[in-house]
DNA sequence: CCAGACGTTGTT
DNA sequence: GTCTGG
DNA sequence: CCAGACGTTGTT
DNA sequence: GTCTGG
């Protein structure tokens, strides 16, 4: 599963990474389900374009929001048959610039934060998150752009953490992951376990629990 | 035909 | 919207 | 994902 | 325990 993560890139790395316009980029150490989330798609004009979406895709049929805190993950195995995301997966996929994401392994005193980020990680290596993006209107006309991140398997790194993690394109496969008109078998070969060579995990203290909590103590390492 | 569901995770 | 259950 | 609420009435 | 909010 993937219910928090932190992208502490400037606008440039984002920019350079993805070939997007970016104005502004705050640090964000604690970013939460229900929070606006920025993501890379495919711009009705050709190119790319990053646009902040609602964390928890909201079908396009929904009556109202409220399954959307429920969707904040779509599992890749089955999100190309089911109700909620087979319309996205087919034609609205996204990718999710992230810094590291957070992972709470159960342990015998409770359950213990971890940071997981890129092995090399510099101050601001990015990762992609494979996404799912939809739109959804209102009965009044409201609009709502909302999005979801894509699980699947953990490797080596993360088995003894969690059960799941969160599917990553490299930049090579950006465009194959974007392309509304690629075949789906193409998009499918994607959905593969990322590298646990290519990742690093550390403790870090409770201080991320908290969703308010968006400081440097969150990606702290925790000495013991 | 209409009504009702449509999800993931972890835990049991 | 589309599928399943009644 | 975790944190925090979980209720009604009448009055201001 | 379970739901909502962030």
């Amino acid at each position: 599963m993937c219910g928090r993560f932190h992208l502490l890139a400037t606008a440039e790395q984002v920019a350079a990474l993805y070939g997007v316009a970016v104005t502004q980029l705050m640090p964000r150490y604690n970013i939460a389900p229900t929070q606006p989330i920025a993501a890379v798609r495919h711009s009705r004009t050709g190119g790319r374009e990053l646009t902040y979406f609602h964390w928890g895709l909201i079908p396009s049929w929904s009556k109202d929001t409220k399954f959307a805190s429920r969707m904040i993950n779509a599992r890749s195995e089955t999100a190309h048959e089911k109700p909620s995301f087979r319309a996205a997966y087919k034609r609205r996929r996204c990718l999710i610039p992230v810094t590291g994401f957070y992972e709470w392994q159960k342990v015998a005193s409770g359950k213990q934060p971890m940071c997981i980020t890129a092995a090399d990680a510099q101050n601001g290596s990015l990762l992609s998150f494979a996404g799912l993006w939809e739109h959804w209107q209102s009965a009044d006309g409201s609009e709502i752009e909302s999005a979801t991140i894509l699980t699947g398997a953990p490797n080596e790194l993360m088995t003894p953490i969690h059960n799941r993690m969160p599917i990553f394109i490299e930049p090579d496969d950006f465009d194959l992951w974007l392309d509304a008109s690629a075949p789906l078998p193409a998009v499918q070969s994607l959905l593969r376990c990322y590298p646990a060579e290519k990742l690093r995990a550390y403790p870090v203290s409770t201080h991320v629990n908290t969703p308010r909590n968006d400081d440097p103590t969150c990606i702290a390492p925790l000495i013991p």
